[in-house]
RNA sequence: GACCUGUUAGCUCAGCUGGUAGAGCACUUGACUUUUAAUCAAGGGGCCGCGGGUUCGAAUCCCGCACGGGUCACCA
């Protein structure tokens, strides 16, 4: 039985036998915390204060410290932490009440001026108090904070509130994602929304989640990428798109995948891969610059280094190189032979899983971020054949660390191409390959309309995230990772003590 | 999925080769009007993850389960 708490309720109770309403409805700011001290911390020397300065602030109580007949406590709001003083000044009443009842993790507002205390801290002088809301949980200790994995991901707010890091992290991701569509504007793309219920879906190589809609009795989709409904988009006269949106995938998870996680891709008519090199190296580049400050950084402990232009190599060349094998005009045994002496074979016997799992091999050997150009047409069903050899498309991915960061390509628009490229992902999906692409008859049919020329570009915003807070999990970057759903009991949760138990 | 590893107070952690459950913070009571991990004094708080076994006796040893973490394999 949780004690704390219960003794936490009971407060509750009294505070309103007080006549104070332990849960008020409004409190007006004049500051955030951090303009408070952006407007004071160099005005105020040590014992100095402006009493002409009206200050009515609010946030969690993060510490209490009393001294007699004066209080100290922390309040901290989402943009800073502050100290306030207290004394018998707010009224013997009022002191009394915030003593006894005022505790670490309750909201507060504050109305005083600023000081800076003699021993040098920029301090709220609290005038009144209100209180605004009382916790009945106790947070985690002031020292170590939590530190418990599985309650971080399943309770963020609480390590929101009582890890530094773990808060500026967040504000990190959801910064770099605001930079992103300042950007993407910027560069004169409309931002759009696909379906995220399909009875279709396609666009990745990848096993979706089915769900079923009850009004037609039919089983649906999840989205596993934005792609092919943002082709639809491009056909219908948009000449430059993005999404910014989550896509479900029902694999596997690791430090590098999550369920569900969020993809931007973008299309721009009448541009080919080439250009969406330039793109991705500007977007990135820039994204990088404005988190790091700088474009070589650290992560986890390894240097990277994001300057322009990023090095291109071509899959082919880079695999030959690195094992000894061409990947295009070597017969399917010799690719098999290689994967073997390297002691590893593909699950399904298939020429482009062989090439997948060549690539594989050597993906580690790259760290700066490296375009990896020109996959064989068995792996790419989605993009355009290249303008010198038709067994090879115009595709790149962005690898950095041996980790895909993004892929891009001269989007196949020949809608006969693209119904053969269907049609052998359809024979792939019969033989059992369950992440082979589905038939799209309505894309098809879209293409048979026409669509220009178009390049198209994905970019998984999680690792990106990843590098740019030199994160080592995705998990440290999505705010509620996939957990196991935990058993919830009524214990814990009751409103008083149990007297006739036992 | 395989292997390794963890689960003890609200939080962070001790707890040896089995012998009555510990600390710090938090909480309660008291002292203190410039503290900042405030300090000082006293006190309360535990299904030792769950289930079984071995034993006179289990937080501790063994088996199973649940939920984490790490490494490897596969998918972004």
């Amino acid at each position: 039985m949780d004690e704390l708490r219960l003794q936490k309720i009971k407060e509750i109770e009294q505070l309103r036998e007080k006549g104070i309403n332990p849960y008020p409805y409004r409190f007006e700011i004049t500051h955030k915390l951090a303009e408070i001290r952006g407007e004071f911390d160099a005005k105020l020397a040590s014992g100095e204060k402006d009493e002409n300065a009206h200050l009515s602030t609010a946030g969690r109580v993060m510490a209490i410290r009393y001294h007699g007949k004066s209080i100290f406590f922390v309040i901290q709001d989402s943009t800073d932490r502050l100290q306030c003083y207290m004394n018998i000044s707010v009224g013997d009443g009022a002191f009394k009440i915030f003593k006894e009842h005022v505790k670490v993790g309750d909201f507060v507002g504050v109305k005083g001026f600023p000081f800076r205390s003699h021993t040098g801290e920029l301090s709220i002088f609290a005038a009144s108090y209100e209180i605004l809301s009382k916790a009945i949980r106790t947070l985690p200790e002031k020292w170590h904070g939590l530190t418990d994995k599985e309650k971080i991901y399943r309770q963020r707010y609480i390590d929101t509130i009582v890890n530094k890091n773990s808060f500026k992290r967040f504000k990190t991701r959801y910064r770099i994602i605001q930079m992103i569509r300042d950007f993407m504007n910027a560069e004169e793309f409309i931002e759009v929304e696909t379906p995220i219920l399909q009875f279709v879906t396609g666009g990745a190589t990848a096993k979706p989640f089915v769900t079923h809609l009850n009004v037609f009795n039919l089983d649906m989709y999840l989205k596993i990428a934005h792609e092919l409904y943002l082709k639809r988009y491009v056909v219908g006269g948009f000449d430059g798109v993005y999404e910014i949106g989550k896509c479900f995938r029902n694999e596997g998870v690791s430090y590098k995948h999550n369920p569900e996680f969020t993809m931007l891709e973008c299309y721009k008519a009448y541009a080919d891969y080439n250009d969406m090199m330039v793109l991705t190296e500007k977007l990135i580049t820039h994204i990088i610059e404005e988190v790091k400050g700088t474009t070589k950084i650290t992560y986890q402990g390894r240097e990277i280094d994001f300057s322009r232009p990023w090095k291109r190599v071509k899959m082919r060349d880079y695999i030959k190189e690195h094992l000894n094998v061409d990947i295009l005009d070597d017969p399917d045994e010799k690719l098999l032979k290689v994967l073997k002496d390297h002691g590893t074979l593909p699950e399904i016997m298939e020429r482009g899983h062989y090439i997948e799992k060549l690539w594989d091999l050597v993906e580690d050997t790259i760290v700066n971020p490296t375009f990896l150009m020109d996959h064989p047409v068995d792996i790419s069903p989605l993009a355009k054949r290249h303008r010198e050899d038709p067994r090879l498309t115009e595709r790149f991915e962005v690898i950095v660390l041996g980790n895909e960061l993004a892929n891009a390509f001269s989007e196949l628009n020949d809608p006969i191409d693209q119904r053969k490229r269907f049609e052998a992902q359809a024979a792939l999906r019969q033989a059992g390959d369950e992440e082979a692409q589905m038939m799209d008859f309505d894309f098809l049919r879209a293409l048979e309309y026409g669509m220009p020329p178009t390049g198209g570009l994905g970019i998984g915003i999680d690792r990106l995230v990843m590098l740019a807070t030199d994160a080592p999990t995705i998990k440290e970057v999505i705010a509620y990772p996939l957990v196991r759903p935990e058993k919830f009991t009524s214990e814990g949760l009751e409103l008083e003590e149990d007297e006739e138990e036992k």
